[in-house]
DNA sequence: ATCAAGATTACCT
DNA sequence: GGTAATCTTGATA
């Protein structure tokens, strides 16, 4: 196991500030998830920001629902949601109270455990290198890969379940800063942060 | 009660 | 490049 385990887990400090903030310092951070049974874990290499007091792509751009509450409390804890009938993904809860800003996790490299992520995305462990380039390329593919549902949301991130672990800060000239993806609103926002040359990025 | 849309993915040509 | 799959949520009546 190499040293980023020794990294300090991120403190609620880091997920208060402003949503861009937090968005632009998230790539190279780790997302920890733990069980009794094992410890998946991977670097985040894309995110997106999304502010809804302004971001009509928001999910809190109309106000608060029961789906998008958690968005709407301080900084530090864990929105998941499901969507295309299909697909959770996961967020991380950013700003102070009743700001409803949040940074989607849309793409990390696998790290640790990546035989149990291959059994959770294709039910298999032994992966060849295309498989294992698909395991966690996507918002969709990140939560099937680290089991994460419907039971994360709300997670305090500075509890032992699910958490980010720092790492040094990625350089300003290996972070490519663009236009979001998926969306149909508010999409010349450039609020899409990926690390440059990674080939865990969704998408180019 | 009904309905349309969706912060996606996998598979097709 | 394009699109079907699939079901929860939120909006409207």
């Amino acid at each position: 196991m190499d040293n980023n385990f020794i990294s300090p887990k991120l403190k609620k400090k880091f997920y208060t500030r402003d949503v861009l903030t937090v968005a632009r310092e998230l790539p190279g951070k780790i997302l920890v998830k733990r069980s009794d049974k094992n410890i998946l874990a991977g670097i985040i290499v894309e995110v997106e920001a999304y502010d809804g007091s302004f971001d009509q792509a928001a999910h809190t751009y109309r106000g608060k629902t029961k789906r998008n509450e958690i968005m709407f409390e301080e900084g530090g804890y864990f929105y998941v949601y499901f969507t295309y009938g299909a697909h959770f993904c996961c967020n991380v809860v950013t700003g102070v109270k009743n700001y409803g800003t949040a940074v989607l996790i849309r793409a990390v490299e696998p790290i640790e455990g990546i035989e149990i992520m291959g059994k959770n995305r294709f039910g298999k462990g032994l992966l060849n290198e295309k498989e294992k380039l698909n395991l966690t390329s996507g918002p969709g593919k990140i939560c099937q890969a680290f089991g994460i549902n419907k039971k994360h949301y709300g997670l305090d991130l500075s509890g032992d379940e699910i958490y980010l672990l720092n790492r040094r800060k990625i350089s300003d000239d290996k972070i490519i800063v663009a236009k979001r993806i998926g969306i149909k609103k508010s999409i010349d926002l450039p609020w899409r942060f990926y690390i440059k040359d990674n080939p865990y990025v969704s998408r180019k």
